[in-house]
DNA sequence: AATGAATGAGCGTTCATTCAT
DNA sequence: AATGAATGAACGCTCATTCAT
């Protein structure tokens, strides 16, 4: 799926040097333009952010931007994209290894909880910014998102499977975790004075795990319950 | 407070027909180029619209508009300003006779609610184009943000001297309900595909209250429950 | 036929002065923009032609070109379709008063000879540059282009049905009028070395002109000649 | 002549193989360089084709083709040169053989005519962009196209010298045939579907002829027709 | 008060040319 | 000899803002 989201132009590789030497020179000359793109339109946002601007923070001239990118929207849809993918990323490696589904659940959204914390520019950006976009890229992002929400849907559906859960949508239930999280970068102005992210997450995660279990579930959470009692 | 919000160039009215008159027109005038803006604004997105756009959608000159508004972005400032007016408006008049401190702090929260449900669009655009403002102005937005959570956090502090709550901090109870409600209007494109809005505000209200309330609070929840059981 | 072929922006007139008095200093400025293009395109051709070179030439600024002209393109189309138009004008009006059907075909040859020789640098350049335009816009040219010819071949035709021609296609004959006068044009780097233009009008004319007759055009030839004997 | 009118840079070469491999193998570099241009240079204009356009059509890389011509001027230069030069080669290998004027005199301006025929494209491309050439350039090209047409003055003069001639000026006369094949190039987009190659250049070079020929030339016309009759 | 013609700085993008490999 | 990544000057075009009317 993912191949098909990228028309990015990338150079030819053809011959010359060994395939991977180049390869891995062009692709290192992708991520610092990358790189400062997203740091650019973090800082200063998409519009108010120039191509010499991103040439400048990336070292390079700004007509070889052009040379790894179709146009500076092109840039700024790879940088979304990339962020909306660690999301998709970090999930799936915190659920290795855990079994009982209600601490698969929680794992997962304590690894959402986590990436959104450890990028609250880049998830600040990616909501306003992704309207400068194409109605087709849109679309792809959004998929991306929903992609990425199916894995908590997944973990709730777990859940309800075990007999933990009272009758919630899954998918309400997972927004009711996402939109906490987004909620965390997006206020993240306010919160931060207010509430330490643990805090933060403990109290939050807590109130809507709680918000969906029964009675047997809340047995189980009081046995399996990651959230309390040591850190995140 | 709200002076010193309002850099806002203003005609000065000289003299020639009765200042009451003039003010009016004036007034009417000022309305039109802020309800072509708005209007443009929620369309396009504060970039791609142009001042000519603006112009337009107002049925004035271009020029006629820098005699209202200082420049596009204070037009942009006013436009947001006005969006987050409406939640203050809003909140207090549902207010207006409740008594019951846990029926006040739902009726404030479904007040909430309803201003972002009537106005995703100016929600999602508030939220996104505010980064284009200046600091100075930024700063403005945020403290009247700040004054309408206070009307909710004031019911909820009302709730806890009634007795109802856990050990709850009342701004972050406040930020479960006015994230929530963000969140309806952030990401509308795919929650009302899974849900109506009603059910929505029941459904993730009750749980963020449940989440607050100790056991006399739920006592008194079963018997002052505004959220189940009639339209909202 | 006319309006179809002009998409260009113009500015609205609607009100302030008198229609007229805006119209007709609008219609000035187009004029002045007009000029300039055509005396840069003549010069330097069209693409070392910078829009800013137009505007200097034209004596305002670069962003007004774009308020009389979609583009630079635009601008190109117009003047290439100003030259073409100017050989539709001055055909019929050299023709007006005269009958003898020869007389006609000599006098509509002579005053496309004419437009050419008066506008030498002006046809170089809308053989040159029409291959920079659209499609569209090409086949707009070519359409006014045989709709000139066909105010000559008309001529011929009739002197067909006078009787005074041989069996030759009337456009291939309007062709040969109108390929030699073109020639004046392309080669006139040369020509105008080796012979005046009345001489090489005169006798290039009288070549083809006998091509196309037979022995009663011939006859007839003699004595309504206006190639010989007096100035064009 | 030839040796002033190249200012190109050629790869030196300087040692390895023999000398006569390393030119060919280098003469057949240009050859495919030179082609890539020529083939770009007629579908899509001189300006419209990048340096990188031809590197592909060419089959080689774009730092390349600095090797082998100065810069891309001088390879539009070159392609035209070749192209004039075409017309140089093709009028003088038509006349070996030929003898009588007349004969030789049509003969000539068929060869003319037939070299425009199979390369319409480039004969109009050579016209418009000659323009984007150097001054300096230009007068070079001027000079091949007078040294071309100057083969077909000398059959005219021939003409004259044989007493077959009225008194008209040799030049003129070559341009009345240089022309009419031109226009064959020049109009090609009309005149292909108003007429054939052959039947074009049967009835214009026999016009352009009999309005040259007095009595006598008339009489050896009739008894020395390459135009009719026969294939061209 | 109202217009809209006029400005011109500023941006995204292209592409001929160079040069390290 | 050959590559193609890299450069950066240059251009077309937009649009917020001004100002004469």
């Amino acid at each position: 799926m993912d191949q098909t989201v990228l028309p990015t132009r990338r150079p030819a590789r053809k011959s010359g040097t060994t395939p991977t030497r180049r390869h891995r020179k062009t692709e290192q000359r992708r991520q610092q333009i990358f790189s400062g793109a997203l740091s650019c339109f973090e800082q200063k946002g998409y519009h108010e952010t120039t191509v010499a601007d991103i040439a400048a923070a990336a070292g390079v001239s700004s007509g070889l931007i052009y040379q790894y990118f179709n146009d500076k929207r092109d840039l700024l849809f790879q940088v979304i994209l990339e962020i909306l993918e660690a999301y998709n990323r970090d999930v799936p490696s915190a659920l290795i290894g855990v079994k009982d589904p209600l601490e698969r659940l929680q794992a997962a959204a304590i690894a959402y909880y986590k990436v959104i914390d450890q990028r609250v520019q880049a998830t600040l950006f990616a909501y306003r910014e992704s309207a400068s976009l194409e109605k087709e890229q849109i679309a792809i992002l959004k998929s991306k998102e929903l992609q990425t929400n199916q894995l908590i849907v997944d973990c709730v559906l777990e859940c309800e499977r075990a007999g933990f859960c009272m009758d919630v949508d899954p998918e309400l239930a997972t927004y009711w975790i996402i939109n906490s999280a987004h909620a965390w970068g997006l206020k993240n102005w306010r919160l931060r004075k207010v509430i330490s992210f643990e805090d933060y997450a403990r109290k939050t995660l807590g109130v809507i795990i709680r918000g969906m279990l029964n009675d047997a579930g809340e047995a189980h959470f009081s046995r399996h319950n990651l959230l309390d009692g040591r850190p995140l």
